[in-house]
RNA sequence: GCGCCUGUAGCUCAGUAGGAUAGAGCAACGGACUUCUAAUCCGUAGGUCGGGGGUUCAAAUCCUCCCAGGCGCGCCA
């Protein structure tokens, strides 16, 4: 990569200005290299004059140049160094080093982007885990879709990665839900009963009482709690879950594996946490009660873990949960939450802690809710109600990729806003098919060159000098950017960075599109053009796939 | 009251690890299809980066106070 070369170039030089005493140089010290904005700036600019005239007690400008001065450029990586403003030194690259981009790019094909950043990284990613009491609705696609992209780069990036879904299967909420399906069944049967609110309200209720209906005729209709709760309650849970996964499938969201809260109480697990932490001593009795001692590790106040009826909380299994996690070897533990659960999240890391794990070796992500509009005005959702509109429904109505594509295009900290009416629009309003479109448009292309049986992609008399127009000088530059891209996505977990950047990417190439033709007369123009757009339809597919978006040959 | 998130163009949002003159799309206005896909392109206009202070050679970015919005503060999940 030329970022690499460069900075390898450049801390060889800063090696040697330290060794002739030509200014002093920090330990610790790191050249900071960037793309600066203004063209007229280079290709590359750094400040690292500015950054150790301090220390030097002497101007920015005296250390850039003899900085300057001592750099070496013998493979002619640079054909030009200029010192400019305070003491920035840019750097303009050779096109020579710039064509050696288009044939990594064609080199690696698939892999291009693909680092070993993560060092094999075994990373664990957990999203969605919504409670199997009722269907997924918006919000939880928006995690979905985001969830899976972080994983997706991750793996990019050599991490290891595993995706999993938490089912909250156990506690008062599938009680209730066995609760509402069992009436609803009473009711199905000509029973007067009272249906109350805390009970799930939805159709999806009244379906599942139906079946139990069919399949159990009436003769669970005066059974106690005790014989229809577990009966009712699993039956419903396993049935709602299954929905879950199918779209979760349809959505393109694959899981590696599907963890049962019910199991950790199953296997002793969550005792068994509970006997840790209090041996440990963080876990004290009062009132009653078992306390996880939370306020030592920073959390604002303790939390119960066992209340005084004996009945665990769900911080208890979910302590369980992640201590299965780290002994599963998990180096880091990556978890969405939707952003009501925000008030959680210190106890959660102190319970980490607890654990004997470091703060950072878990990163809990929020994921802000999905406001759903139409037409600029939003649709109402409950989900007490049972109103809301349903992850399904959204992919049926405006696809699966214009779904996931919008999802991942905010940062996930933030609300979003999310049209039904612009999401299904086929317009530059829709960034997806924007980019969708480059794609298809350089296929077209090499379709049409295959139809004029042209050779073009014959490496033997491929001259990229021909590729000398500023605008194509940006593409090939655009395109070095993107294994850093996917590297900084990886690092701050911000999925969202890729898909402005396929956006920027579409853009300069629509552009260049529509001013210069690509199959032409002048044959080794059309090969070296050939060649810049062939790699250009790699990194959008390669930036595509990892965002989970189909990248279609043909719209 | 306390905590977390957010505040950037009319709208939706970016802003790369503190860098040089703050960006994109939409909407508005005006243009471009006998050409490899017009789901496209070109141009114009639009800003006190919520506000005040501070740190720095340099702040949308870091610190602090204030304002506004959202969410959360259970022996609930």
């Amino acid at each position: 990569m030329i970022r690499d070369k460069i900075l390898e170039k450049l801390n060889r030089t800063l090696e040697q200005c330290g060794e002739r005493n030509l200014f002093q140089i920090p330990p610790g010290f790191e050249v900071q290299l960037e793309v600066p904005r203004v063209e007229a700036h280079g290709d590359f600019a750094t400040n690292l004059a500015l950054n150790l005239a301090k220390p030097n007690r002497c101007s920015p400008r005296d250390i850039a140049t003899s900085f300057v001065e001592q750099l070496a450029d013998g493979d002619g990586l640079f054909t030009g160094v200029e010192i400019a403003g305070p003491g920035f030194i840019n750097l303009v690259i050779s096109p020579a080093a710039w064509y050696e981009v288009l044939d990594e790019i064609h080199r690696l094909e698939h892999n291009y982007g693909r680092s070993e950043f993560g060092l094999g990284r075994y990373v664990q990613v957990e999203f969605v885990s919504a409670n199997p009491t009722g269907p997924l609705h918006v919000g939880h696609g928006r995690g979905a879709a985001v969830g899976d992209a972080l994983a997706s780069i991750l793996e990019a990036t050599g991490h290891r990665v595993e995706r999993e879904y938490y089912i909250n299967d156990a506690g008062t909420q599938i009680e209730t839900l066995g609760r509402s399906v069992f009436l609803r069944y009473q009711q199905l049967l000509g029973r007067q009963v009272e249906f109350p609110e805390t009970c799930y309200q939805g159709d999806y209720i009244q379906a599942l009482a139906k079946e139990m209906q069919e399949v159990h005729g009436d003769s669970h209709l005066n059974s106690s709690e005790e014989e229809f709760l577990p009966l009712f309650s699993d039956y419903a849970a396993k049935s709602i879950l299954e929905g879950i996964r199918k779209d979760l499938e349809d959505f393109g969201v694959h899981y590696d594996r599907w963890f049962s809260e019910k199991s950790l109480y199953e296997n002793g697990a969550v005792d068994r946490v509970i006997e840790t932490l209090k041996a440990s001593g963080n876990i004290y009795e009062k009132d009653g009660a078992f306390w996880f001692q939370s306020t030592a590790l920073g959390d604002e106040k303790d939390r119960v873990v066992v209340r005084a009826n004996g009945m665990t909380t769900y911080l208890a299994s979910d302590l369980a949960y992640h201590q299965d996690k780290y002994l599963r070897g998990f180096d880091l533990v990556i978890n969405l939450w939707g952003a009501d659960h925000h008030g959680y999240m210190e106890r959660m890391y102190a319970g980490v802690m607890a654990l004997g794990r470091k703060r950072e070796d878990l990163r809990l992500l929020l994921v802000q809710l999905v406001n759903l509009l139409r037409k600029g005005k939003q649709v109402t959702m409950s989900t007490r109600a049972g109103e809301f509109v349903t992850l399904k429904d959204v992919i049926d109505e405006v696809g699966r990729d214009a779904a996931r594509f919008i999802f991942l295009t905010r940062r996930s900290d933030s609300p979003l806003e999310f049209d039904l009416e612009l999401a299904k629009e086929k317009s530059a309003d829709n960034p997806v098919y924007y980019v969708q479109y480059a794609h298809a448009r350089i296929s077209s292309i090499i379709r049409m060159a295959k139809e004029q049986q042209l050779d073009l992609d014959n490496p033997e008399n491929l001259d990229l000098e021909h590729l000398n127009l500023p605008e194509e000088m940006a593409l090939i530059k655009q395109l070095s950017l993107y294994p850093e891209v996917v590297e900084n996505s990886a690092r701050f977990l911000e999925p969202h960075r890729l898909p402005y950047y396929l956006t920027e990417l579409a853009s300069a190439f629509h552009s260049y599109y529509k001013h210069h033709r690509i199959i032409q007369d002048d044959l080794g123009m059309a090969q070296a053009r050939y060649y810049l757009v062939k790699a250009i339809r790699l990194v959008v597919g390669n930036g595509l796939a990892l965002l989970g978006v189909s990248a279609p040959e043909q719209m």
